[in-house]
Parts: C-alpha cells; structure tokens; sequence
DNA sequence: TTGAAAGCGGTACCAG
DNA sequence: CTGGTACCGCTTTCAA
C-alpha cells in the first residue's frame, strides 16, 4: 500500500522559516477592537504592494527566492492589514487538510468521557502550535465505520486517532484500507508491530500495585476494573493476575468485577464486597471516580480507608480530580492522559509528514504513588 | 453591522431534497473491505455518466431542475463508486466552512472540563445531522481573542458557542466586531437582549433547592459554589441568597464558598464547617463532584448523608456519574447539559441559516428531585 | 528575484 | 432539463 496520496503530490519548499508562525503570532497580540472587520484576501493584499499574488504567498510561505526586503514589506503590510490565508483555498490548493480527526463513538464517549477530553486538550494544544485544526465527530457507534469513511472520501482530515482499542480491534484494518494515517491510543492487540500507538505500561502498572498491597498483607484483594473488552483493562487485569500468580495465589473471581468506570459501580460493588462472609481489605480500582465511590461506601461502612481497608486506584491526572499534595489521598498508579494526548499528536503530525516512515510507539511509564488510602492489613 | 457576508452571497436551493442525505446514508452502511480506496472526483463521475458536472452536482444537491431519471442514475452510480463532494472544494465554492467552532480556554477546560465534554457532546451530535464539522480549539486563556480572530480571517467556521461567560464577559462584543455568529452557552449580564443564549434557570433552581432545605427545618445551609466571576455561579448564589431573605435569614459570609468545583474542594470545605464551632445541617453545592467531596467529608465525621447532614447539589446529568434509579443518591437540580449542547447548536445553526434573525434564548427549566442525601434538620 | 497562468474540486450563473 | 463557463482563493509550475 503506498503513502497517502495527498501528501507526497507536492514537494515541499526548501526553507521553513516560519514567517507565517510570527506573522499570525503578531496578529494574535493585536489589542482589541481594531475594527477591521471585511477580511482580506491574496489578490486585493497584493494589488496593496504592486505585488504579484505569487510574490507575495511565497513571501508568508517562507520560500527561500524572494528578497529579505520584499519579504519584509509584504509582512509588514500583511500584518498591518490583518491578512490571513482563507483555509479552505489554501486546503484545496495544497490537498491537505491540515486538520485531525477524531471520531468518538457514543459507548466511548460515554464510558470515558473525562479521559477521553484530557487526552483531547493534550492533542489539541499539539495540533494549535503546528496550525492543525482539530475536528471531533460524536457518533452512533453503529455509525463509526461510517464517519471515517467520509473523512477519507471527502478528505475531511489528513489523519485520526483511535481511541478506546477494543481487545477485538478492526478499526485500525479499515483506517489501512482507506489510506488514512492514524495513531492509537492504547495498542492493537496483535497489531503492535504494525501500527503506532501510544500507551501506558497497563499490565505492569497493575503489577505493581498489586505487588504493593500484597507486601503489605493484604492476600484478598478485590479489583474493580474497567470493562475487559478494552484492551486497556484486558492488561490491568493480567498484571493483576500475574502478582497474584507470582506468590501463589489464585485470583478468586468473586473479588473482581468489571463495569463503566462509574462512581455508583464504585460504592455498589465495594458495599456488597465489603458485606460478604469473607470480604477483602483492599480494593484495586481503575479509576478515580470509581475509586471515590469505593471510599464512600468504606466511610458508610464505618470503615477507615487507608486504615480498615486500603484502596489504590488508576490516577490518569485528571485536573478537576486532583490527587497530589504532600500525600495524595488516594495511593495510585498515575499516568497523565494530557501528556499521552500530546504525544499522540505529535506522533501523528511526524508521521503525516513523512508517511513512508515506519510504526512507531511509545510507552509511557505509570507512576505508584503512595498515599493516605493504603495501609498494613489489618490483623484478623 | 450587516449580516455575515459568506451567508448571503448565494441564493439556497430551493428545493432542500436530502438526496445528499440519503446519499452518505447509503454508503455508511456499505459493508466493511469494499476496497475502493482511490477516492473520485465529480469530474470523473460525471464522465463514469456521460454527463455535465454541472448537472451531476445539481442532481446530488437535490436541485429541482434534474429530472427523476437521471437523479437516480446519478445517486445510484455516486453510491457505486462511493463518491462523495471534496469539503474543501464545496466549502471554497459556497463561501461556507459548514463547521462550526468551540475555542476553549485553557482555565475553562480545567475547571468545567466533564461539563464541557457533555455539552460538546451533544452539540456535537446536531452538528453531525446538519453536516457540520465541529473545531475545537484549545489555547492559553491569554490567546483566546487571537483564536476568534483566526477563525474569522481564516473563515474557519461560520460560527462559534461561547462557553462559560464571565460576569464581566467581553468575547461577545469582538464577535460581533468580526461578524462572527455565535449563541452563547450561559448569559452575559447587561447582554441579554442583544445576544442569542441558552441557559438553565440558575437562580430559580438555587433557590428552590434553597427553600427545599428551609422547609426541612435547615437554617444554617453552606454554600460550596463555582468560581463567582461565572456569571452561573453568581446567578446560584443570588437563588441562595433570595431565599434566605424571603424566610428573612441573612446570609452567613462565614458558610459560603466559591472555587473550581473539585472532588477535594468539597470535601477540604465541608471538613472544615463540619468542625467550626456552629457547623450547618445542610450542603448546598454547585457540581456533583464537589458534593461526592461532601459525602466523603461527611462519612468521614462518621455523620450520615441525610439524616445527620443534608446535601443538596446541582446535576449536570453527566453520563459518569449517574445519580438516578428510583431514589438518586443526591437531592439535586438537574439539567442536561447534553442537552442544552444539543440546543445550542441547532440554535446557532439557525442563526447561520438566516443572519438576520433577530436573537433568541432558551430558557431551560432546572428540576428539583428529592433523593437520599436530604431529610430535615436535626433537633438539637 | 518576479510574474503569468494553470490547476485544486466544486458551485452557480447564463444560455440553449 | 442540460451544458458551458466563470469563479472561490490559494499554491505551484514554468518562463522571463
């Protein structure tokens, strides 16, 4: 399969001095109401110098053969009137969009709804300094397939990002078949090799949590995971196993459940766990919000977390749920999702520019952190 | 100020057929591997027909002057080859970006981050139905107007939702100064008349949860409110402060807050009044996060949630923390601000249809639903 | 170093 | 009802 047609049709121009960066850069600092409001265009910018259009786009453009003074004074004048390429021609004319797609199906938005915006503000902040635009689909999930297939047909975006990778992927074989660069977010399993992604060390993080409260006691240990159709709880659950398998013990399948990452799943499950003939001292949960209902049914027990009962949680940074300080209430793997967002991007505009380049992958390191919510086992 | 010129340049089609429609309908359900990846241009399609562009482009916008026949060969032969209009073409052409932009400011995102998301959401969805793309724009509060700037002179969008007015909130007037349409999610005081909006009744329903808690015998009620600068949050506080004077009770300096509504700000505060020397009997808080932060603080004094403390909070009906079934965990106010996206969107849309309409609002009506955490005041 | 002109892929006016 | 053609605003090849 060969690179994306749009992005090879054109060389690209030699020198990338990033006139148009300071230029728009300039703009942006204007005080307000300068009143100039019927925005203006190539031919009428260049009429102004006694130009030729040509002139005068390869001048903003950065193309090394106009002269450093007729450079300056289009910039000048460019600036002054507040000229700004109209996106659409230039997207024609180039055949790039200069804009990312990301398609989110309602299961996902639903399920992940704070991850996923972090993740977005993280891309999105990557994509404004590279001037990408950033256009969100919200669909049907039934209608999924569908969205990006009119990304590609109408060439919408010049490439996307998979969020959410299903243990059962296929999106990534339909991306392929489109032509349609991406980046995951998570990892394909079986597809590690031949698609770029971008994921947190899920298995090992669990590991070590895992590890965590068995060193201080704890041997029931109930884990509230995610749904394991994701790929990403598929491998909480495995470093979670694996702990528990590398000191003997065998996971017992009534301490470990799987939902929406809610905050009721939290509190319900932890209240009938808590309530059982034989119930756990500590929780492993994947997420802070689930983890906030665990500590609330652990408060409507009488319970003291961190004391009574220990809890860590999957921390993905999120910032109306704060878990720092000193010592963090909760004890917790942490990984920020903001940064994963940034990086995904990156990786994604790197590869646009040069789609002949291999896969390419980065793993991102989960933190444990210790804080007031984890303890000793209680003595029986 | 005359009407945004890109909108009136070109009379509409006078028969609005969703040929179009129907057209991407039938191709997003096409099975997955129908291996075109090659896409097709007009120009192409047409001679696949032996007819104009011309024609084949009327016959797909469902202009009346095609006849029957040879609209359906045109649909059927578009849907065989999977064509579909480039966007960047059709937008240079019609002088529409038919996307529409959300710029969001860096201290928006942190603080209203899972709101905006749901609201996004579901603006995201009309934008879909319309055949709108949705940009999103993240930047440093600092470039917020240069965002607005770019997306006039780039003509980006053809119009743009303003999130979380301020009380001293300024974004409209440099819209209107740019001739960009927008609706604005929330109200600008002083702008209520002059602007489109859409808004829940905050001080209404503030108030009513207020008199809720009077009525149950609470005189000493906190209020854990958003950041006051949000025009929101001090419309909530003049519900709260309303309601008091009407039972002639004067406000206590000493019970009311305001800050980013966090899970810890909740909680750090309710602890705090909890142990003052006259703590209050009941909670009034502005987010479900915050008061999950109550709830904790409250099973941390070993107190019950509506028995020993009532709580009251306001429900964004967010698709992660539900707080429904038959008794919801919270006494609430509740307003989908999924919903409200949803409304906004197609209010803006609206506008962009016909510029010169005068401005409307939607004012939506808060519930009050009575679940666990009230019950009345304690004897003392 | 500069300019003229040919696209990019559509839409919409004006004839026929 | 259909077709020819002139744009939309910018980039880029080719010539000067």
């Amino acid at each position: 399969m060969s690179a994306h047609p749009d992005l090879v049709k054109r060389p690209a121009p030699k020198l990338m001095l990033s006139i148009q960066q300071s230029l728009s850069g300039g703009s942006l600092s204007k005080r307000f109401g300068q009143g100039m409001s019927k925005s203006i265009n190539l031919k009428e910018l260049s009429q102004q110098l006694n130009l030729s259009q040509t002139t005068v786009s390869r001048a903003l453009n950065g193309y090394p053969e106009v002269s450093a003074e007729t450079r300056k004074r289009v910039a000048e004048m460019a600036d002054k009137l507040g000229y700004a390429p109209n996106s659409q021609a230039r997207r024609l004319a180039t055949g790039r969009a200069m804009a990312i797609g990301h398609v989110i199906p309602r299961s996902i938005h639903e399920m992940m709804n704070p991850i996923f915006l972090e993740f977005i503000a993280g891309a999105g902040e990557t994509y404004s300094e590279h001037g990408y635009d950033m256009i969100i689909t919200v669909v049907e999930d039934a209608q999924e397939e569908g969205a990006y297939r009119e990304i590609a047909r109408r060439k919408k975006a010049d490439g996307v990002i998979i969020h959410g990778p299903a243990v059962k992927e296929t999106r990534h074989l339909l991306l392929k078949e489109l032509n349609l660069p991406f980046v995951v977010h998570g990892r394909i399993p079986g597809a590690e090799e031949t698609t770029s992604w971008i994921d947190m060390n899920n298995r090992s993080a669990f590991q070590r949590a895992t590890d965590l409260l068995l060193d201080l006691g704890h041997t029931r240990i109930a884990l509230l995971n995610g749904l394991e159709h994701m790929d990403f709880a598929a491998r909480r659950r495995r470093g979670f196993e694996d702990a528990l398998a590398t000191r003997g013990l065998t996971p017992d399948p009534a301490l470990m459940r799987r939902a929406d990452m809610t905050e009721p799943y939290g509190c319900d499950s932890a209240l009938e766990l808590l309530e059982s003939d034989n119930p756990p001292t500590a929780f492993l949960v994947s997420s802070m919000i689930s983890a906030i209902g665990v500590a609330r049914a652990v408060g409507q027990r009488g319970l003291r977390p961190g004391t009574d009962v220990s809890i860590v949680t999957h921390d993905d940074a999120l910032s109306f749920l704060p878990n720092s300080g000193a010592v963090p209430i909760f004890t917790c793997t942490r990984s920020s999702v903001r940064y994963a967002g940034q990086k995904a991007a990156e990786l994604l505009l790197k590869i646009i520019a040069d789609p002949s380049s291999k896969p390419e992958c980065l793993h991102l390191d989960a933190e444990l952190i210790v804080g007031q919510s984890t303890g000793p086992a209680p003595a029986r």
